[in-house]
DNA sequence: GTCTATAGCCAGATAGAC
DNA sequence: GTCTATCTGGCTATAGAC
């Protein structure tokens, strides 16, 4: 695909911008709580501009979505690329970098159950194709996972995914980072730890 | 204390259903997609009369926050009274009544970071001590459970709370639940699986 | 205490000039 | 495409009759 002229990619820029900010808002306080007038503002536009951009705050909302899930279909093909990593701890590397987004407050956050944006994002094909790739290449990971005695065997692998998953949106990492105890690293190798080997100690 | 006159149960009734309205729809959509005329509608009576009994909608919520606390309360009472149980089974327990409050759509959800409902409920004085009483509890059991050596020792015990607090909010109940497959038992005895013991297996 | 009716506000979206 | 100004609808909360 061509670069496009000078003006398309001043236009590019700019929506990164947008993108960007909506994101942070995004983890910040979320879909519901987030108004376009404040990301007009933090941009620096008018709101009407924004909305020559984007059709809706549904639509900015997807497009963030889709940007978050790009970038972790890019750090699942850095794992699927390490080809000395077994499937253990390839996921465990994924699951390290969402909880370092969400530390870094660059995790949006889906409100649960939100009747339009859901039906926006279902509607939206590249989020869901997004959404498909990785699940497939997580799924399989967790799949080899339980071959090779890593992963519990009598887990269903749908509910390992969804484990992972929702490490996205787990209030433990931000509760802990807000009592100021910890070291951002810290949090991430405990709320591993929780999540991989739970909180039982193992038997010696 | 008394009873109270017939006209006061009568009222307390009321509030009673007011209240368990707002808890199931704090359950379904949360607080900002929760509307008092929804409320107002669902218990059947005006808009205004609610108000008579509830200063605001921020009230509405922490009365219903109260309510499921006190209930918590009573479960963890329970358990402190079964003299045969351990530590760890005792944090089981509690922990399955609250993913099975969770899977029933009654355990309203207090996420998202609301400032006026934050507001409202850290100037709440039953609420603050019905959660001081619960954590005090739950965190002599951790404490107890870590030297039982049943508990992973090198985790804090506030990050073991946090983890277990995090269970009424968790998606993968609902995920799970919405997908059909398996039974409200099946769903709480994996969740618990993965909370006390993680995705890893176990060493045989 | 219950109702109907409405005030007041805020946020999403748009009109129209430039 | 950008702006200012405005429309529109929905929501919290209240006034006032009964």
């Amino acid at each position: 695909m061509a670069r496009g002229s000078f003006r398309e990619q001043m236009l590019k820029v700019r929506e990164d911008a947008i993108v960007s900010s909506v994101n942070r808002f995004l983890a910040e306080k979320g879909f519901d709580l987030m108004t376009v007038d404040e990301v007009a503002a933090d941009v620096g536009i008018a709101k009407a501009s924004l909305y020559k951009h984007f059709a809706s705050k549904e639509a900015l909302a997807s497009a963030a979505m889709v940007r978050v899930l790009e970038r972790a279909c890019e750090v699942i093909g850095l794992q699927a690329a390490r080809l000395e990593a077994g499937a253990l701890e390839r996921l465990r590397e994924v699951t390290r970098w969402v909880l370092q987004m969400h530390l870094a407050g660059q995790m949006p956050t889906l409100p649960s159950q939100n009747s339009t944006l859901r039906a926006e994002l279902l509607g939206h094909k590249r989020y869901l194709e997004l959404l498909m790739q990785a699940s497939e290449q997580l799924g399989a990971w967790i799949v080899q996972a339980q071959a090779d005695g890593a992963i519990d065997r009598s887990l269903p692998p749908e509910l390992v995914l969804y484990t992972l998953y929702a490490r996205a949106c787990d209030p433990v990492p931000l509760v802990l980072k807000a009592g100021g105890q910890y070291r951002h690293e810290e949090i991430v190798e405990f709320v591993l730890r929780t999540c991989f080997s739970g909180l039982a100690s193992r038997p010696s």
